[in-house]
DNA sequence: GTCTATACTGAGATAGAC
DNA sequence: GTCTATCTCAGTATAGAC
């Protein structure tokens, strides 16, 4: 019933959140969580392997935008470009849940554990898209150089705009990337 | 008595080394590492505060040599080749440490918790280098890019160095470098 | 140095959907 | 009946408080 588990795992995620938010990581165990949600703490750990990962899901959906964007570029684009174009294509899935990500960004920024995820899960996703880059020709050290500097600018973007949404994300990205292109001049 | 200190420090980090490659990260406890540096597993969480950090000691050094190396680089150079200038200086320190560093990689790469501590070790020391160019009067966005580029090129050369030792890391650096400045036109 | 909370793991039992 | 989600119970190890 996969109807279910989504609820669950939905609530686990909210209830990790605001728990997060009502007494800090720290002073908030694994078994509050999986109480507010209305399930046991062996349940929290069958849906997530550990306490962090409750904040941690989006991932592997934007991930999924930009691979998909990136294979759709148009052709001759630059691996920095191409980037960016899939970052562009992605402001959208952003702003709509902007209202979630501001508190969830807070609390990461608050908790050295939180933000130690965070590092891991952009550098994973940096390199699903340098995986995404080779697909198209570009060679790995390009590919890695590229993802990495490019996700260094949107992490960058991204959090800017979190903590003050004017100008919007589409905006921002825009200046970030100029100005990692005038770093070479 | 800091010989005595400095001592037990070292025991501990070759002993944690030891034991993660004969067991692995997650079948080595605490107090095995600590029996076999002679001390008991209280004192090994008085010299690191967690499991992990046992591996990651040489951050602080290496941190301090860059930013040094960056306010006294030579005026006129742009932000990346202001921090390539800076990572060409601590070669010398690296090459010197191989024989440590090579078996230390390969178990980072193979223990997901190690790999999340490396990343937050080397966002710490971007922001560390991305401080030192602001003080020369680079700006904070242009800082925290020409940062975290040049810390993606940096890891990239150093990994490649460490699986195979030739060509040696300046020359992985001098590469880089230019595969990096090329992604940039 | 001692004690304790809690993050996590594993095995087996139960209950409900199909 | 199978299959799967959850719970119960028992345990170990990390890390922090005292």
């Amino acid at each position: 019933m996969p109807q279910k588990e989504d609820d669950v795992r939905v609530r686990l995620q909210r209830a990790a959140l605001e728990l997060f938010r009502e007494r800090g990581y720290d002073r908030t165990t694994a078994s509050e969580i999986a109480r507010r949600a209305g399930v046991t703490e062996r349940t929290f750990f069958r849906y997530f392997p550990d306490k962090r990962e409750a904040l941690f899901d989006g991932e592997a959906v934007l991930r999924a935008a930009l691979t998909a964007s990136i294979a759709a570029a148009p052709e001759g684009l630059g691996p920095l470009d191409t980037l960016f174009c899939a970052f562009q294509s992605v402001t959208p899935l952003l702003e709509a849940n902007r209202g979630f990500s501001v508190p969830r960004q807070e609390i990461i920024a608050s908790t050295p554990a939180l933000e130690e995820r965070e590092l891991a899960k952009l550098a994973a996703l940096a390199n699903a898209l340098a995986a995404a880059l080779e697909a198209r020709g570009v060679t790995e050290l390009q590919a890695t150089l590229a993802a990495r500097a490019a996700m260094a600018a949107f992490a960058q973007a991204t959090i800017l705009w979190l903590k003050e949404p004017e100008p919007p994300l589409g905006t921002r990205l825009d200046i970030t990337l100029s100005a990692l292109k005038a770093l070479l001049v």
